[in-house]
DNA sequence: ACCGGTACCTAGTGCTACTGGATACCAGCG
DNA sequence: CGCTGGTATCCAGTAGCACTAGGTACCGGT
């Protein structure tokens, strides 16, 4: 599926603060669950950007941890501001996604 | 509801191609249309801009018409292309949406 | 020594919605 | 007549976000 880059907007940030709400988590692999879920080409470039606004924001916390398979990862979790800013998401995510399947589904508007 | 403006980039456009498709209309009463819908904040600038881009891609027909009330009218109507268009846009949508609801949804993705 | 997978980072680009104006038509009021 | 407010369109500039297209570096296997 393509062209769902300006869809994904301001959404895949929400998904990255799921990932990581979920569990401690690192760039590199959230990046290989966004792909796995559908997400085919989102690469870790945008990730890391999405991961460093975070961080900027204060809404996690980072601990680095040595890898046994490649260089030092950065874990990602959430802080209470985190937790509230995904809160916060999830709830512009439903608004918006009822307003707009209301409007597909039909008729008067 | 504030906060929007991030998660309808893209979605913004769909819902113009969606309430022209439905019957001709025109920038200012979309803008309204969608205010009542519940986005608030949406002003005609915005859907301006949308609907010349549209134009320029040659997804709609303009028609002026003198309107007894104030200035005349552009009315926009779907071509072949604006269609085909508005369907991809749903089926993009339909993925997107239904993404992130199972990432939401629940634990394993 | 080299390559592929893992893991991170960044400067620049393009697309989108929003800001903050301007212009203009029309009706009603003082 | 001038003024205000609702209708109606347009545009230059701004900011936010994901993507492009690189680079650096660690590690195991051949």
């Amino acid at each position: 599926m393509k062209g769902l880059t300006e869809l994904l907007k301001g959404a895949l940030e929400g998904c990255v603060l799921e990932l990581i709400g979920r569990e401690e988590t690192y760039g590199y692999e959230i990046t290989r669950k966004l792909n796995v879920l559908g997400f085919d080409d989102v690469v870790e470039g945008t990730v890391y950007t999405i991961l460093l606004r975070l961080e900027k924001n204060g809404l996690v916390v980072v601990t680095k941890k040595p890898s046994e398979v490649g260089p030092p990862r950065k874990f990602y979790a959430l802080n209470d501001s985190g937790r509230a800013e995904l809160a916060d998401f999830w709830s512009r995510w439903e608004f918006v996604t009822s307003k707009i399947d209301q409007l597909k589904g039909h008729s008067d508007v």
